[in-house]
RNA sequence: GGAGAGAUGGCAGAGCGGUCGAAUGCGGCGGUCUUGAAAACCGCAGGCCCGAAAGGGCCCGGGGGUUCGAAUCCCUCUCUCUCCGCCA
């Protein structure tokens, strides 16, 4: 959510920036700024009211210690209507107050200007290839592969839970865990600290990192937990500073963390779905940094780089998209999408976003550090895929397969 | 799952319903002393909101209530700890 201060001061580029996010209807500012105006009122009289009534409460004791029981008396009563009058206007204001939240929250962040503005994916600019798409050839799509070897039984994930819920089973099994395996110590060198994070986080973590509201319909959850189940490990692992003041010597913070991440995927359906493009479980290493608001830019340059990095490590040719306006959602100032290229099925998949919330984030979770001046600031949040586990075994075999149907992998994937 | 205890500032730990945003210790920051450091001594220090400022309001796990007045009393929720049971 954005800062009611900054949108008070600059009602035009907030508006600016939804337009530029494919918004049409920019009246939640206005709304936002009214609503804002009439809390203040009511707050400053309410704050106003209570400060008298508090004083008259301290002179009543004092007046009591006295023993002048009389004037005790008629203080009180006086202070008995004030305390009616202050209730009403606390009533408002909390009204007030929830109906600006609210606003608030239904405000996308603002993009940054190196961000292209644009309406349609089309606009995304290229920012970067590496390697040579290979054409199709004898080349199949990963899904015949993986079933004349049975490295992934689609089928009976099917029978056990239900669509999108794979079963890896022995060198299929295996790759999956090198892989995470090679993500994380690569992390590792790339000065971010491995943490195994919980699957299940509650609301408050929910909201923290922007699931909810608004995107509730894509987590699986618990209710009589109170749980949701993460859609990814971006949740846990940015909500585990939540509500804290850093210490500023601290940052850059970088995290790593590998989990099983749960998306509904409600609503999608269609070609894309076959094999391991799309899933309702899949596994992740997701990169998270906390970053001093002068370096977010550069954090998110470097975060890109160490996804990019792991790419050229596996030998996937892959593209590096620079989102538009109209393709970055809700929460990010700018964001870059690595796309590998899946010679089996001629196509670009998606295996890493890279963004910068700025204080979008840390505003609702409340992780501050302490400046320079010993003033607690909003710390910046980025994070980015490090990677998507399906997509990139998927690239990987279909790149790797051989004129004659096998696979040969890279050597320290054995 | 059953029984009991508890939740106060970075940590530990006080706090008869009235001047408590809160003692004290540790830790932190600044200084004195020292060649430097330690020790000792002196001093400074919570967060949020409104406000240009002055100033004001709120916060003692969350929410609600009693009262002129609540960290202190009541209700409720959550969490933590101890014991028992169960268990990877």
């Amino acid at each position: 959510m954005l800062d009611i201060h900054f949108i008070k001061e600059n009602p035009d580029a907030v508006k600016a920036g939804m337009r530029a996010k494919g918004e049409t209807d920019t009246t939640l500012v206005d709304q936002v700024l009214q609503v804002d105006e009439t809390w203040r009122r009511l707050k400053s009289e309410g704050d106003q009211l209570r400060a008298d009534a508090n004083a008259q409460a301290k002179d009543v004791g004092r007046l009591m210690g006295q023993g002048k029981k009389d004037e005790a008396q008629a203080l009180i009563a006086s202070t008995g209507v004030m305390k009616e009058r202050l209730k009403e206007l606390e009533a408002a204001a909390a009204e007030a107050e929830a109906r600006r939240t609210d606003l608030l929250l239904r405000i996308p962040n603002v993009p940054h200007p190196s961000a292209p503005v644009g309406a349609t994916p089309d606009e995304n600019v290229t920012v970067r290839t590496w390697g040579e798409p290979l054409p199709q050839e004898w080349r199949r799509p990963h899904w015949d592969i993986v079933a004349e070897y049975g490295w992934i039984d689609f089928e009976r994930g099917v029978k056990v839970t239900g669509a999108g819920f794979p079963f890896y089973v022995g060198f299929g099994a295996k790759l999956q865990r090198r892989l995470i395996q090679f993500f994380l110590d690569r992390a590792g060198e790339n000065g971010y600290v491995e943490l195994q994070a919980p699957y299940f986080v509650n609301e408050d973590s929910a909201r923290g990192t922007g699931q909810i509201p608004d995107k509730e319909d894509q987590m699986y959850e618990a209710p009589r937990d109170g749980f949701y189940a993460i859609p990814t490990a971006e949740v846990p692992v940015t909500n585990f500073h939540r509500d804290e003041i850093l210490d500023g010597k601290a940052l850059p913070i970088r995290y790593a963390a590998h989990t099983p991440c749960w998306r509904r995927e409600a609503g999608s359906y269609g070609k894309d779905v076959r094999g391991l493009n799309r899933l309702h479980q899949f596994d992740k290493v997701e990169l998270v940094k906390l970053v001093h608001p002068d370096t977010s830019y550069d954090e998110l340059e470097s975060l890109r780089r160490d996804a990019e990095g792991l790419l050229e490590a596996l030998g996937l040719p892959y593209r590096t998209l620079l989102m538009c306006t109209g393709d970055m959602g809700f929460t990010q100032t700018k964001k870059y999408d690595l796309e590998v290229w899946a010679p089996g099925q001629q196509r670009w998949l998606e295996v890493s976003s890279c963004s910068n919330f700025e204080t979008f984030q840390s505003r609702r979770m409340g992780i501050r550090f302490r400046g320079e001046d010993g003033k607690p600031r909003l710390v910046h949040t980025l994070n980015g895929s490090g990677l998507a586990l399906p997509r990139v075994m998927a690239a990987l075999l279909e790149t790797y397969q051989q004129p004659d149907g096998r696979v040969v992998l890279p050597d320290f994937l054995g």
